[in-house]
RNA sequence: UGGGGUAUCGCCAAGCGGUAAGGCACCAGACUUUGACUCUGGCAUUCGUAGGUUCAAAUCCUGCUACCCCAA
């Protein structure tokens, strides 16, 4: 068997294509490049695949990044919505370019350095949480298609954190110690607004922060720079603590609120993947997260098409977002995900 | 230009003679494969201003300045 293993430079991929190789895999090691920048993690997956004595190939993707991922994520900030750029890059590149590339190299399979399992089963193959629930990944990989689960592997699904950077260390990898990646890949500083500005040509407008009632608090700084349930940033002294509770695009008005006023429990999704196949036509019984790091809770999930569903939290859950990705669990099986588009709160 | 009131950190605000609370905002860290949230730490040698009384004043007295209210 001959597999593609994806390294990015980070300690998880290193320590996915030492497993994948002592699991007898023929390994290919490649690196994605995805944007300017990030050669020196190319330079360390080459070290790491080096050290291995597996081939290692760096794949320029960046234009089709920008297009496929940095394109929508400043549509949506411009559309008043908050994305996940994660989700796109999981689902177009880290798969879907993976399995391409990986039928060009005659690979039978890929592997990532995700913290996630699969499982085939008589219904087909299911995607499972990581075992070390602190750093489970399932989240970001909701839209994987059967046809993609059957080729993939997580080696290190069933690895803690702890066990992998001892992996590591074991195999003297140079970045065993390494800190761990944080911020949104493209944006290295933070200030993802500014990519936004330099990205697009398009500047942000200023506009109105209005209260609830439409009364006008101050001025902000164009909506990109905010999202739903952001409190930092504001510069608005109102003696006690201002939410974002909404953005209204139409208008370029940014609503604040208090932390009361951001509880949601009816949210509406589109753009769903049903993991299974076929989404059922009832309601489910599930639990939920709204955003990656965000603990699932119960929820009733009813689809009113296969594109487009209605999830009803047991509990209201704080500051869902527009833009943000829902996904369903029946335990640690991840049953698929979508996209957030609005919200309401029910009636009590 | 008659009377009354108020002037304390960017905003709000305690303090009432004994040596500047707190909240909001802001800043810095921590956390984190998204944006956020959260947590921890920092943030007025100085109280509109000039004098005076006192061992000691933001707190008492006087002048000045600014703003507010009432009456003209």
């Amino acid at each position: 068997m001959r597999a593609l293993i994806a390294m990015s430079g980070g300690v998880d991929s290193a320590a996915a294509a030492y497993l994948m190789q002592q699991s007898g895999y023929e390994c290919i090691g490649c690196t994605m490049r995805l944007f300017a920048g990030g050669e020196a993690d190319a330079d360390d997956a080459g070290a790491i695949a080096d050290r291995l004595h597996m081939p290692h190939d760096v794949f320029d993707f960046a234009a089709e990044f920008r297009e496929k991922v940095i394109g929508r994520f400043i549509g949506c900030y411009f559309c008043g919505r908050t994305p996940n750029p994660c989700i796109d890059c999981n689902r177009h590149f880290k798969l879907a370019a993976l399995l391409r590339e990986a039928d060009r190299l005659g690979c039978d399979c890929i592997a990532t350095g995700h913290y996630a399992r699969t499982a085939q089963t008589a219904a087909g193959w299911q995607l499972l949480r990581g075992a070390d629930p602190a750093k489970d990944q399932s989240y970001v990989l909701h839209m994987l298609t059967q046809a993609q689960l059957s080729r993939v592997r997580f080696p290190l699904g069933d690895l803690t954190k702890q066990q992998v950077r001892q992996i590591a260390a074991e195999q003297g990898f140079a970045n065993a110690g390494k800190r761990e990646s944080q911020d949104i890949c493209f944006v290295p500083g933070g200030d993802y607004a500014r990519v936004i500005a330099e990205c697009s040509g398009r500047s942000a407008e200023p506009g109105e922060f209005v209260d609830m009632q439409g009364h006008v608090l101050g001025q902000h700084r164009g909506i990109i720079h905010y999202t739903v349930g952001q409190r930092r940033g504001l510069g608005i002294a109102l003696g006690v603590p201002a939410y974002v509770v909404g953005i209204d695009a139409a208008h370029n008005r940014v609503i604040l609120g208090s932390n009361d006023d951001l509880f949601s429990d009816i949210v509406q999704i589109t753009g769903c993947n049903w993991i299974a196949g076929t989404p059922p036509t009832g309601p489910v019984r599930c639990t939920a997260k709204i955003r990656y790091r965000h603990t699932a809770q119960p929820a009733w999930l009813t689809f009113t098409d296969p594109q487009n569903a209605v999830l009803r939290f047991d509990q209201p859950q704080r500051a869902v977002t527009a833009g943000q990705s829902a996904v369903w669990y029946d335990g640690d099986c991840v049953l698929g995900g979508g996209e957030i588009t609005g919200t309401m709160r029910a009636e009590k």
